[in-house]
DNA sequence: CGTGAAATTGACTAAGTTCAATGGCGGTGG
DNA sequence: CCACCGCCATTGAACTTAGTCAATTTCACG
């Protein structure tokens, strides 16, 4: 992708529109791990995300990244830092390598917003915000570490399967030690099994289920 | 209140869609304590705070309501539940008496949300809502039950005084007893004082300062 | 005053994190 | 081929933070 006329956000857009657009935004690439904006940075600019995998977190008074989500293209990114012109809440990091449309927010034209097409693209990405941020919530405050844990593997069981129990772990906001002894305890109780280089296998999937389900 | 005319998320729509609008909503009034929606029933209804103080909040596992948020009238709540058709994610209590529009939102047509007013507000509404979440994963995950005193504190220090102990703990989502002992410390400090029959006064504001400020 | 709610205090508990030790496993290089 | 290295996982013990429970004191207010 390598034009700002074939990001869906953009698809109705007036060809004057897209003009002034390529005049104030650029496609930046990324490698992995690179970090696109920190926690407490200015606003000003809106993210595209093209390509890519882009985590967002938060870094707490001791150092430890707390995971809020991973983006996938399309998804735009920053725009409440630029409607509030308030610093990121977050910090935005690669996982893989990527690319992102960066556009400069105060020189989008006020009659931009004037478009229903885009305002219904921004009703749509800010609904989604929305929607991970109240599962963060829930995650993280009404879940205890089990129940997080089993959900994970229930709701996410191939991606479970294919990451290190570190990546799970950081993930789900836990230690890895937590996860383990979890994971322990699941196999103790014989609702999961983890036959040695193969796949996890519930055995169990209603007793997982209790566990977050209330 | 009495008219859907008056509110100002609807104020430039078009008579016909008043008239539409006044078929299938209605207001209600409430008493303190009185609850609008409960954390997982089923959408379908928007609902429009004009009159009163409406807290949100979410229930764990051991009955404990975890507070999210207080709107204040004018407010647009449920309307993510209604926009992605997911079930309410958290409780809506009346903290005082109010009133609310009820809209059946399943008879709202599309080309309602063509107007690019109600677009606009409706972003707003989204806005408010994605900055109100964000807050709360800050407050609730990075900060300490210290830091969120300290914080309380200082950025609503009138609300502080005004409320019971009690209150502010449930807003704060800690224990009075948590809440008593932090502030017991903090005036050990000789960072607060707690004058009999007198209003808190603060004595070392950047010491506070420093505890939820990196 | 007296009564019931609110606040305080102490001892204990619960849930997870931290720290440290150990073991497994895969890749690499002599 | 195997010894070594580094990363990951596991396990135990101590620690931290805040919640729980219970007893007591304070307070507001009729």
């Amino acid at each position: 992708m390598d034009s700002v006329r074939e990001i869906p956000l953009f698809n109705k857009l007036s060809e004057e529109h897209f003009r002034q657009l390529e005049h104030f935004s650029y496609f930046k690439t990324y490698n992995a791990g690179e970090i696109v904006f920190y926690e407490g940075d200015d606003p000003g600019t809106l993210y595209i995300l093209v390509d890519g995998v882009l985590r967002l977190y938060k870094t707490d008074p001791k150092g430890h990244e707390f995971y809020i989500h991973q983006f996938v293209p399309v998804s735009l990114v920053g725009e409440l830092a630029c409607f509030e012109n308030m610093k990121y809440p977050a910090t935005a990091r690669f996982i893989t390598s990527g690319k992102i449309l960066k556009i400069d927010y105060k020189r989008l034209e006020n009659d931009f917003f004037k478009n229903p097409d885009i305002c219904f693209e921004i009703i749509k990405s800010l609904t989604r915000k929305v929607k991970i941020l109240s599962n963060v919530i829930h995650q993280e405050m009404i879940l205890t570490s089990d129940a997080k844990v089993a959900k994970f593997i229930i709701n996410h069981f191939d991606i479970f399967n294919s990451l290190k129990n570190n990546e799970v772990a950081s993930i789900l906001n836990i230690t890895p030690e937590t996860l383990s002894r979890t994971l322990a305890k699941f196999k103790k109780q014989r609702w999961i099994e983890q036959p040695r280089h193969a796949n996890t296998k519930i055995l169990n999937k209603a007793a997982l289920k209790k566990l977050f389900e209330e």
